[in-house]
RNA sequence: GCCGGGGUGGCGAAACUGGCAAACGCAAGGGACUUAAAAUCCCUUGGGCUUCGGCCCUUGGGGGUUCGAUUCCCCCCCCCGGCACCA
């Protein structure tokens, strides 16, 4: 008979679904939010309630981010853990529009069966303050977080070139453009001008990167923090001006060492300042050109062939260093959207470069060279790695190296007035609107007279109206302007007849604030309480996907930098600590439906139980790179708890347990108290459970089950069995939940053996061990492994030319 | 192209600041128990030699530093993720 089926064997679905009710009845997982001396805010990304349920990704995620907080509790944390679900945009919508069913009814039954899973793995859920950004009582106050930015002069309205998706039929913020394709459906993204809802983020880029170094206010996982640095993408270098017959030709660069080598300009077509310098003969070529560009979606732009176009102005300007006029060339290489939208063209030096100046028969100057070279070399294509090169052909800056010549030719510019030092970003401001239906409704009313007047915040929330046509058109105009009495409405400021803006606004507006509403849901007249606030926040543990490294978390740090400045909130970063976690293949795959190869969380956890399930998921690779889940793995965690099990139940039978501990039992006892507490401190859940195993197998090597060993044991196990453990802890004598017993200390004392094994090494090769006491000397070490015969063997008759001795661990002989 | 993260047994992996490579688990093989199977328990398991004492090789490849390198440095190859004409 197996021991599953046996009356006292372990049963999972019963003993998981006995501590789900004992723990809702008990209120083990709601902390007093209002009275917590030690609190600790353990967030996680709240998720997208799909109609497919949780996925693994989640389930992984999750269960780390909960087994951290179980951890902190059982070291005195009080741990709020809540859950909620970010339900409004794209994906829930065109789910809706492809089932037929509207998203307000498809949504609560989605996160019905979201809560059920939720609680389903053994989550530490306090369920009390899950919220749904689609809860008019939530997304009241989103929209009172976009009023807080208008009136901040953090938003504002502009008609600008933007990414329309045609199939989802709506703008995407850059952020949402994966290689010029929607990142929702992949369609490729083409270029609109609409006007559009910003954020001021751009004013935030100088704080956003500089806080990233600063560890009293982050500690982010290093890949996090690098990416979002890449993305801000800032750049030092100089503005410059060209001067010509329509005015000052502005452009960027980060090379103003090289500004003798710049022979042409080119702007970008959309230049504002093409039509004046276009003349005559050219005119026909520009405009053709200018309308094919402008015709082209921003893919083939941008990722397409990069064979280099481009058309002469016709016109010159004039280059202040060198004094000669030089030819202004439009091209599509030059984007508007970064610098000035024009650039200086120096083929010498730079790639793009060189091509457009090889293509078109432009002069290429060499101003940079290296050792052993003079300015006469030719070139043989562009000196781009300029490393140790200084300036030549480059009248009084000529023989300074190229940092220097930056320094001194910036400090020219100034000096006579053509340019100056400048920091530029790759970040763009945040455009936020989306001409959808399922989302939040931006609050602004337009009226003729007043202009965009805001809804004042005694009328939020601008209620989303339940319309029956959700059906995004290609118009650029969201369904909701179609629905004149929502639409329709008297301007706030002066009476009249005006309309309502008819954009919700993006998700990551929902998702950019979630954290600081979770402690305060109960409250109706507030977004967020002061003294909740107060207490929880910042956050103390994020983990979540590096999916998010650029769009949500990017986005939070803003709004709440925003808030802070407002004098709203003490604190300026929302998330003190951040761990990106891993992703989980399946057998060595990429999960997908088209595979086949999709893990569903309710099969596994219903044959396995959800406590086996997560001490897999736990154990299958280092949390922080994921790794990959197999089918057969999961016996292992099973055949461990089961045994954890027999050995409880050893215990229990135990009417005497008297016999003396033996030391060894002891060490590893203490060692394992101090592994399993390290390794969960970083994380490392996969080595902390090997070293309960470790443990386990140790103590039935000696068929011990020493109370006080067991007890322990079942503490250090509870974060990833919480169900489990609690039976077992039950079992043992307890009255109360485990999660309210104290994590267990040692004694450093007993992390060592009194006596250590030393590898002894000749020439580096281990070839003998001996025994010695712990932190035994080196002459007494040396002495011992002299008597033993196989280190004898290789020194004997030789000179002992070196000696290596790290203590108590190895001795290295190094003979001649 | 640039920026991250990787490459260690049949497989998932471990090795914290350079110090006994392969802990822990899976799978496989052998044995015990059983009428039998499952379950459980015990043993073996990186490769190659072996006179059974041991010996040699092995962390993607090549070089280097060191008494000693999976770990540090240089060059190269491959895989995964992100960004991508950003001046």
């Amino acid at each position: 008979m197996s021991p599953h089926d046996s009356d006292d064997g372990y049963r999972p679905d019963q003993v998981e679904a006995k501590w789900q009710a004992r723990w809702a009845e008990r209120h083990t997982n709601e902390p007093d939010l209002d009275r917590a001396e030690r609190p600790f805010y353990n967030l996680m990304m709240f998720p997208y309630p799909s109609a497919e349920g949780l996925h693994v990704g989640n389930v992984f995620a999750f269960t780390g981010a909960d087994v951290f907080g179980r951890f902190q509790r059982l070291r005195g944390k009080t741990v709020f853990e809540p859950m909620g679900f970010d339900a409004f945009g794209i994906h829930s919508e065109n789910f809706a529009l492809k089932m037929g069913t509207h998203p307000a009814e498809l949504i609560p039954r989605n996160i019905a069966n979201f809560r059920r899973q939720l609680t389903r793995m053994g989550g530490m859920f306090d369920w009390r303050h899950e919220l749904s950004t689609t809860d008019p009582a939530y997304y009241k106050w989103t929209q009172w977080v976009f009023l807080q930015l208008y009136h901040a002069g953090k938003a504002y309205r502009k008609k600008a070139a933007v990414n329309w998706c045609p199939r989802d039929k709506t703008v995407l913020a850059n952020e949402q453009v994966i290689a010029g394709a929607c990142e929702r459906c992949g369609a490729m993204v083409e270029q609109r001008f609409l006007e559009q809802w910003f954020f001021r983020i751009t004013d935030y880029a100088e704080r956003l990167l500089g806080n990233l170094d600063d560890p009293s206010k982050m500690d982010w996982s290093a890949s996090t923090a690098t990416a979002q640095r890449n993305w801000i993408g800032r750049s030092e270098g100089a503005e410059i001006e060209f001067p010509s017959d329509a005015g000052p030709i502005r452009v960027f660069t980060t090379r103003p060492d090289t500004l003798f080598g710049g022979t042409f300009l080119v702007l970008a077509p959309e230049h504002p300042l093409v039509d004046a310098l276009t003349v005559p003969p050219w005119r026909e070529a520009m405009e053709a050109y200018r309308k094919a560009i402008a015709a082209r979606d921003l893919v083939s732009r941008k990722v397409g062939e990069k064979e280099k176009t481009g058309v002469f102005t016709g016109s010159t300007a004039r280059n202040p260093a060198t004094g000669q006029q030089i030819p202004v060339w439009v091209a599509d290489y030059v984007l508007m959207e970064y610098g000035t939208g024009a650039i200086g063209g120096v083929p010498g030096h730079d790639e793009r470069d060189f091509e457009f100046a090889t293509k078109f028969r432009l002069p290429i100057v060499r101003v940079l060279a290296g050792p052993g070279e003079t300015g006469a070399t030719p070139l043989d294509g562009p000196a781009v790695d300029t490393e140790g090169f200084r300036l030549v052909n480059s009248g009084a800056f000529s023989e300074l190296p190229a940092a220097l010549g930056i320094k001194a030719i910036v400090a020219w510019l100034e000096r006579e007035g053509h340019g100056k030092a400048q920091v530029r970003y790759r970040l763009h401001d945040w455009c936020i609107s989306r001409q959808r239906y399922w989302g939040p409704p931006i609050p602004i009313i337009h009226c003729d007279g007043c202009g965009p007047v805001p809804v004042p915040e005694k009328d939020l929330p601008v209620v989303l109206p339940v319309i029956a046509d959700f059906q995004p058109d290609d118009s650029g105009i969201s369904p909701l302007a179609r629905h004149k009495e929502w639409y329709e409405v008297a301007c706030p400021g002066c009476g009249k007849p005006a309309h309502r803006e008819t954009d919700v606004s993006d998700t990551f507006l929902d998702s950019g604030w979630y954290y600081l509403r979770f402690t305060s849901t109960e409250f109706d007249d507030r977004p967020f309480d002061d003294a909740r606030v107060k207490r929880w926040l910042p956050v103390a543990s994020y983990i979540g996907g590096n999916e998010h490294a650029v769009l949500h978390l990017l986005y939070s740090r803003f709004l709440t930098m925003v808030l802070h400045d407002q004098g709203r909130l003490a604190f300026e970063e929302p998330f003190r600590k951040f761990r990106a976690h891993g992703t989980i293949v399946k057998d060595g795959a990429k999960m997908s439906k088209t595979r086949g190869n999709v893990v569903i969380p309710d099969q596994y956890i219903a044959r396995w139980g959800a406590d086996t399930f997560r001490t897999y998921m736990m154990f299958l690779g280092p949390y922080e790179e994921g790794g990959d889940f197999r089918d057969e793995g999961l016996a292992g965690p099973r055949r461990f708890l089961d045994k954890v099990w027999e050995l409880v139940q050893q215990c229990e039978r135990a009417t005497l347990v008297g016999n003396e501990l033996h030391h060894a039992i002891v060490v590893k006892w203490h060692q394992t108290k101090q592994r399993v507490t390290e390794d969960l401190e970083r994380l490392s859940y996969n080595t902390a459970i090997a070293a309960l195993m470790e443990l386990l197998n140790a103590l039935r090597a000696v068929n011990c089950a020493e109370r006080k060993i067991v007890k322990e044991f079942v503490i250090m196990l509870s974060p990833f069995a919480p169900h489990f453990a609690e039976e077992c802890w039950e079992r043992l004598g307890s009255k109360t939940s485990v999660f309210d017993a104290a994590w267990p200390s040692w004694d450093p004392g007993l992390t060592e053996e009194s006596e250590m094994e030393i590898a002894v090494q000749i020439n580096g090769k281990t070839r003998s061990k001996v025994r010695a006491v712990r932190g035994a000397s080196e002459p007494d070490v040396v002495a011992a492994a002299r008597r033993d015969p196989t280190v004898r063997k290789f020194t004997d008759g030789k000179e002992l030319k070196k000696v290596v001795y790290v203590k108590d661990r190895l001795l290295n002989l190094v003979v001649g």
